[in-house]
DNA sequence: TGTTAACACGAAAACGTTTTCGTTACGAAT
DNA sequence: ATTCGTAACGAAAACGTTTTCGTGTTAACA
């Protein structure tokens, strides 16, 4: 077992000192070209490697980016953290990620944790628990000792931060627009509780395409679903939930769901009713995941196309943070801009499938 | 914008050394009960929190573990990932993770990055290229270089340390048994090729079950998937190919396949051709993702805990690293011993749903 | 009164780098 | 012969900790 060797060990092999070693490796026209060689040609035969952490303790920064999601098993934000690990490994950086598992504490903490050097940013997305709270505190405090935070998906107007989020909104609309035109007469809508925005941001564009449509919203055809308790038997729940929704409303012809497992098994619950798809009812999801793409009949969705929610949140977290690195070097103290934050809109796409005609 | 606060700048403001502070925040009795209150309530009104990167510095060690997978959106990968992020989480550490993408370049690329001081040790799964080439010196490498591995899932025995699999083998017997079971006289196979360590051993125990019960293995239900080459229209291909296969052997009632997404799209090809599942023909197939669960009708499956392999791999990563401290605080140098290296096994379930009878 | 022990604290090294600022030696210029 | 410039290198500080080893002060004891 060989350890790994140090600039101090090179020097004392060859009998100079360690800054001449550093000096060296690092190309400086300090050095003689004879020693200059020498040094290389040792190092290279031991493998040497600078030690990472002695390099982010000097620069004070760790070239990585903090991932924080309430849940890695979730085909969108393991899609957003493949298109994050992407551009950061392009740019030279690492991810390290933590799991809120939807709650607050475990949120607050594993960014405490991770701000404390460990870390130049973060990209994260809220945890339903601190969204029901409120308390955004800890965000704002990490932006307040200078971590620089990109929010995604689920963000929030109360941090000032750059966001990147998809038009849940116009998608929605889009999708209850396209259920209108294919001529679905009562179009029934499956959402969350309102806490969680994306579910709020939907049930708005579901209301708002139905009312461009000069159609009247009925309060009966929404149901919204009480997720909170992410208990064991909570797909059970939910069919049930869903099967009693159908059988009150039996008019219903067309369908949109805020997320992918809602729309499969609304399909699901519909199919053991009678219905068939899309002859009798159309279906639409939000978010497109393997579910969607796999299911019988394939599920038509908006699609968040996560991976780009990635891509563009890590590269607007290491453009800030090279940009800090810049008014460093330059004696300029920005005071007053630094509130110029962007929020980026992601376009949905919706993916045509089979359930809807 | 207030920076974060230096064992340094407490002392300066209350007029100590950095020594005294240090000693203070640790509770040393050193320190007189009066200036430990001072410092110590100062540093709270500062909230005043050790730099990471200073203490992995000190202590040469990062207390955090450095993950490889291939790839993260996918079911298996992501439960393992929650598996490992909790225990770590629960002992005190930090999970960075790279992607190898199935790439043997960006394997050792990126674990030669994090094993220059970023992380104490590795829990990885093989790529599939390296798998292919064979070439496993980037593990043996770092192990050398005195940093743990555990291997989970995708292992392979020319490197030496511990690992943490699924009995593929006993699981696939198990399954094809069940078929066999109930009543299935004709049980085709479709599976990887035979590079993928795991495809290869679920291959055996196929071909076991079917010995075991005396039934002769007939080549022609064999079908071998080449996805080596992860193109855009994969899923067409997998289709086409599995219809063939379908057409030309019209006996077949029973099928086993080494994955979820192979089994999916058989019952959906078969469904197409005619058959109805599970009357005409029963499927069973490996994995435990979402989609086994939300298809119509229920996929049954050899379900492999992948929470639980993270979680053991975990374990068994921390433990060897704390035992390393023991042994340095010991002073009895352990030569001979190290090669202990555990190969844990987790059993697999058979999650019985309605593609079976 | 002189010795000792406990107490409270500070100086400095160490972890592995990078970088600034000397310092030495030597050839060239005055 | 003195000054100057430059090439080639080393010392030391710095990043933020922890820890070992002093050191000075005071109180207790003989």
């Amino acid at each position: 077992m060989k350890r790994k060797i140090t600039l101090k060990q090179i020097a004392k092999e060859l009998d100079v000192s360690v800054s001449t070693v550093s000096k060296a490796l690092s190309g400086s026209k300090e050095i003689s070209e004879d020693t200059t060689q020498k040094v290389k040609a040792f190092a290279k035969l031991y493998n040497y490697r600078p030690n990472n952490i002695a390099i982010s303790l000097k620069n004070r920064k760790t070239k990585t980016i903090g991932i924080i999601i309430p849940e890695i098993v979730h085909h969108f934000f393991s899609t957003v953290i493949r298109g994050i690990e992407r551009v950061a490994n392009r740019r030279g950086y690492n991810v390290i990620v933590g799991l809120s598992n939807e709650s607050f504490t475990k949120e607050v903490i594993n960014m405490e944790l991770l701000a404390n050097g460990s870390i130049d940013g973060f990209v994260l997305s809220i945890s339903k628990e601190t969204l029901l709270k409120q308390d955004y505190h800890h965000f704002n405090a990490t932006i307040d000792q200078g971590i620089p935070v990109v929010m995604f998906d689920r963000v929030v107007a109360e941090v000032d931060c750059d966001k990147v989020i998809v038009d849940d909104h116009k998608g929605a609309v889009k999708a209850v627009s396209m259920l209108i035109d294919k001529d679905c007469k009562n179009i029934a809508l499956i959402t969350t509780m309102d806490y969680v925005s994306v579910g709020r941001l939907r049930t708005q564009g579901y209301l708002e395409a139905l009312s461009n449509h000069g159609i009247e919203a009925n309060p009966n055809m929404i149901l919204k679903i009480d997720d909170s308790l992410d208990v064991e038997n909570h797909l059970e729940i939910l069919e049930n939930e869903i099967e009693t929704f159908f059988r009150m409303n039996k008019v219903i012809d067309g369908v949109f769901a805020v997320n992918e497992l809602y729309a499969i098994t609304a399909m699901k619950v519909a199919r053991k009713l009678g219905y068939s798809i899309p002859e009798d009812m159309q279906v639409i999801g939000f978010t497109d995941g393997v579910l969607s793409k796999h299911a019988t009949p394939g599920l038509t969705t908006v699609s968040q196309h996560g991976q780009k929610i990635g891509e563009q949140s890590a590269n607007l977290l290491i453009d800030r943070l090279e940009a800090e690195d810049m008014e460093e070097d330059s004696y300029i103290v920005n005071t007053d801009r630094k509130k110029d934050f962007i929020k980026m809109v992601i376009e949905t796409e919706i993916i045509e499938r089979e359930s809807t005609k």
